[in-house]
DNA sequence: ACACAAGCTGCAACCGATTGCAATGGTAGG
DNA sequence: CCTACCATTGCAATCGGTTGCAGCTTGTGT
């Protein structure tokens, strides 16, 4: 079996209160016994069991983070962002998976909640309600959106579809189609509604073809309903999506970008692989993760603290997309 | 705060051991009494702390994964599955990102140990000894290699490239490049060793190219030396790669598969999506996963136990990859 | 030589659960 | 009516740590 504290300190002929000590707060601990105790730490590859000290101080040391799919790439980046932020602060990170079911989020928040400090959550599809119940119980960091009263951290999406639409409208461009993903996702709603306004100041005219799966799929699927508009160019909700079009297109022999320009949201690493290369928003996924983490970790440290509120503001929506521009993107073809 | 077994003995008013075997002994408590501490814990939204059991018991119901690389496609599906069997069993995952760093994977699993039951390591290119070591104090279930005395899933490595090489000799390819992974990966040594096996019995021949990331780029920096070996069709590391040969070759001006046939491993999402849809040998990963979870927590029920050395060796080695054909192979050019 | 403070260290209580054992009350058999 | 037994429940110890408090050494000032 593992070894204990109480392991530790019959080596080192102390008590295990000292071992502790020693551990956490060696400044009250005489250096020679300090050095005995390592010692002994050393010899028997000792570990303190972050559960049972979670019990007394009530912090574990362990995170939750809530994620739709981690199979998509967006995600998986943003948890890799997470899980390198958190071990710098030697955090242990919960990684649960709700596989794109909403309903699933809230039952597996309550289950983490008791093994962890606070949780990470990235729920893009739940109601406001819901999130507000969950963070009432729990301390909650929201990721890629945000809600009333609960501290996160959201792209400017609004921005982000400025850049788009600026560089489609330069090239040419005045009518953009615009494939949405889920209807009741957060991105999707405010994604439209950037694109909305920034093709309203810059006189251009927008054709929504309506909400798809935020998949290579549903690209697919929304590629025909795309050419359909008439449109020179086409926003997608995200990257995925917009390969999945570049590939129908590809085989309904629509040239990309000679008939349609293509842009995404995200790049993430397919992106550049893509033929022809995506031009996309890039969102720094995996700064949202560890910024998220530093907040939650802020949080716990000073809740309602003094600080907390400015905290907020000042990390809330901090986040900005930048666009690449790459070969999916061309002049708009001569009528 | 979230309540205590305490909270809801006072509001049933019962001890708290009593709540403990109402939840986990039902048949021991008087079904009046169990309906009062059900309702109490309905009200209170009660969910047990699984550490502080975990201290008791010895088991947490909770494991641990460790995986080189999250953003890594195979590694996300792994997770996938791991975690879809965890849920199952109501069993929390711990997952930690290494990185692509074997150095720290010996480390994480340690600080892991104390907080889960058994761990799932996915370690390509540790060596034995550090994993013996390892699983000298913790339970350990290894993915995607086996190494003497460890219980693990690996795959059929050799058989896979057995088709490979059959598809590719039955389309008239003589002379077929192979392009390894990172020297030091189990995966890397058994493919390269069931590719010299395959191509021997089928009269063909191999022209190894050396060893590269398992990364697109890996793919890119490989591309040309393929060319210069003169082979007329490639299997690569894994489909990333595959996926960094097909651009490469593209922007030289190299058909394929008019003049290189490519295959890859794994069977990511990306690889239908890949121009031309890449053929690859598909790799059960999710399955892994799964696997994995059953052998975990059968070890963990039944240490040692008399089915463990045959529950070992039925699992262990089981899975097999299935040739995908897509579009990225093809008749070997005639000379 | 004495009082006092400071520096270390150990004792014991506690966190949230589980579980062996003992105590309770009720019931059935003699 | 008494006793034995059973079902049900509570008590108290336990897991691996942490921490307030008290006690023991020292060293210092006088």
């Amino acid at each position: 079996m593992a070894a204990t504290i109480r392991d530790v300190a019959r080596l080192a002929g102390v008590s295990p209160s000292t071992v502790s000590r020693a551990l956490s707060l060696p400044a009250m601990v005489n250096a020679a016994t300090r050095a005995r105790v390592a010692a002994a730490v050393e010899q028997l590859g000792y570990e303190p069991n972050r559960a049972a000290r979670g019990l007394i101080t009530g912090r574990t040391g362990t995170i939750g983070l809530v994620v739709p799919d981690l199979a998509n790439p967006f995600f998986a980046s943003l948890t890799k962002g997470v899980q390198a932020r958190a071990r710098h602060h030697d955090v242990a990170v919960f990684v649960a998976d709700t596989d794109e079911d909403p309903a699933a989020e809230a039952g597996l928040v309550r289950a983490l909640s008791k093994q962890v400090d606070g949780v990470v959550l990235c729920s893009p599809r739940a109601g406001d309600e819901e999130l507000a119940a969950i963070a009432q119980d729990t301390t909650v960091v929201l990721v890629n959106r945000s809600a009333a009263g609960i501290p996160g951290i959201a792209y400017d999406n609004e921005d982000g579809m400025r850049q788009a639409v600026a560089h489609l409208v330069a090239l040419g461009h005045r009518r953009i189609a615009w494939v949405g993903g889920p209807a009741t996702s957060w991105s999707t709603q405010h994604r439209g509604l950037g694109l909305r306004n920034a093709v309203e100041s810059l006189r251009a005219e927008l054709a929504p073809v309506g909400n798809f799966a935020p998949t290579y799929e549903g690209g697919m699927a929304a590629a025909d309903q795309v050419v359909a508009t008439g449109a020179t160019a086409v926003v997608a909700y995200n990257d995925l999506v917009a390969i999945g079009l570049l590939a129908r297109l590809h085989s309904r022999g629509i040239s990309v970008p000679g008939d349609l320009s293509v842009v995404g949201v995200d790049d993430i690493a397919m992106s550049r692989m893509a033929r022809p290369a995506l031009t996309t928003v890039r969102l720094p996924k995996q700064e949202a993760g560890r910024i998220a983490v530093e907040l939650l970790l802020a949080m716990l440290d000073d809740p309602d603290g003094p600080g907390a509120a400015a905290r907020h503001r000042q990390l809330h929506g901090e986040l900005h997309g930048e666009l690449i521009v790459r070969d999916s993107t061309g002049p708009a073809p001569q009528k």
